[in-house]
DNA sequence: GATGAATGAGATTTCATTCAT
DNA sequence: GATGAATGAAATCTCATTCAT
């Protein structure tokens, strides 16, 4: 990828995340950018294939923060891994989550990505399920539903609603809730 | 309130929630209230302050919706009307969670409506602790951000997120989780 | 006049001249009166006839200010008597000046007030002129054009261009350069 | 400067002098200058910053008339060529000094244009009161002042009150008025 | 006389996108 | 690949004026 497009996508996964995919301009990412617009349309059909391309590489790098690849490890502590990723990304990637929360949350842009949304969603869903099929099938899928609530309730209360959150007191609450779960097949 | 006032927030109230704040215009919100422009701008100083408008009626509706009159009942049964006040609503007013979700989330109008959401926050929070407060003091405030992380997490993956999510599935585990509370005081 | 109409008045005088005509609205002169727009669109037709009311009283007002009754008196003390009134008027009413200056100036109030700023205008020079008809009858047109231009720049130079004008200076340097007008007839 | 920017800055110059500022719409600016909206917005930032920018080319065009180069001339010729040169504009540009007429005037653009306002005033008024200084150093101010009220006051009524404004005459006037200047220094 | 809700035309400004160079 | 002038549609907002009460 040329240096001045991969700076285009810098620049704009930072506006969308820092402004809303909406009140970012052309003109601010090309400015942010330090590109031309004639360029930027060379190399994106439009505004949102920009938006396009960035959520795509965003799961990508989501997936590998969340697919533990040892499935030798035992379940929990592939949740404590998971746990402890998860968090750590919270706490050094704001803008990251920021972006893949609101992107989820304002209708228009929900509505472009919804296919890869659901897609994403589907794999996510299924890595963290696979997990707690190992303790309990039948629960496994209210068990991962509630994971995955539980996680983003967290993250959208720590960035976007409350100050002061104690997010090191409710990882300590995640490990050990799930520290807990005991192989039962 | 006069007639066209109200149809304009009403009309007003249905856009942001279905476009998102960003993607409804001033001409939309007027052909749907049947209005014209400048009644709008005769009772509202702009847009954004149509939106501080709803949110303040919003926020009024969702703390009737939260707030437990009878503190006489038990910790268990507070919880348990608490979840299924919200669960209710959750199915029967998707709109309004959705609004009120992303508003939280869209940098633009979290940052516009700021204040108002910490303070928001900030009573549901307490409204919560205080349930929790009678039975483990030291741990109430990890365990009301927990439920209010899960309520959360809940309804962005039902409204944004999932298809076909478990909704109903997804209460009774919150009912039965929080029902083997036990009062330790 | 009822007391209602003459506040409205009042008010679109003090903004016309703080703000200009075009960038006074009837909204503000209402809020400024304390007045309901009904009621000035009952007393006036039309904002231009404010405009046009106004004009005409000030007229009044300036013409009392210029004609010297006395005509029994020296041409030279009628000119400084003129001089005194209008530096007078030009230190304690700066807004009166302001008004009806850029009334004049700007094109669209200009053409509206023609007519009248014409007929008022002659009116001035004619009586400015006949104190010049006393001493050089030839000569008496162009002094009293010479006196209106100096007296006008004066004003615009004070009020429009200049900080920390010598006012004083300027009205004692009239004086003195019309108090060495002789009789010559 | 590309060729439909300048044409856009004509003709905001013709009808900004015209109209008068307020009354000038963007709309009317670029069907005249046969230009598209968002190429003017693409140049300028707002309305305001084309007056601006004209403001400023104004003012270097009447430094150029007002600043009489050869300063080995005697004063009476300089002020007789500064004369010269201000008619002959006043005559044949009357647009311009309309236009910096009522920039002055008009509270609005008053306001917005204070600073180079009064920054060009002094420019103009050093220039003026370097010849007198040369005659007669005590008053060389006052004279400097006068000069000024006298040429703006002229203009003032020429180009906005009287009609059949005999200018030609009042040419001679000041030529023959200034004229008698004698180096007493 | 008096109110202020309501209108509709038009003002300024923004912005994704195109295109000649 | 690279630039930025240029477009046109649409956005937010203003405002003189009317009208039912």
């Amino acid at each position: 990828m040329s240096d001045k497009k991969s700076k285009a996508i810098e620049a704009a996964t930072k506006l969308f995340a820092e402004l809303g995919f909406e009140k970012t301009s052309m003109t601010a990412i090309c400015k942010e950018a330090n590109v031309s617009k004639g360029l930027v349309y060379h190399h994106f059909k439009s505004k949102e294939s920009i938006l396009i391309e960035i959520f795509a590489s965003s799961t990508k790098k989501m997936l590998e923060l969340s697919l533990i690849q040892d499935s030798s490890l035992e379940p929990q502590e592939e949740l404590n891994e998971l746990i402890n990723n998860i968090f750590h990304q919270l706490d050094n990637n704001k803008l990251f989550f920021q972006l893949n929360l609101n992107l989820m949350f304002q209708p228009s842009t929900n509505a472009l990505l919804k296919e890869k949304i659901l897609k994403r969603a589907d794999i996510l869903f299924n890595s963290v399920k696979r997990i707690f099929d190992k303790v309990e099938l039948e629960k496994s899928e209210i068990l991962a539903y509630t994971f995955i609530a539980e996680i983003d309730g967290i993250a959208l209360n720590y960035l976007s609603v409350f100050e002061n959150y104690p997010l090191a007191k409710m990882k300590e609450e995640m490990i050990n809730k799930y520290s807990s779960i005991t192989n039962k097949k």
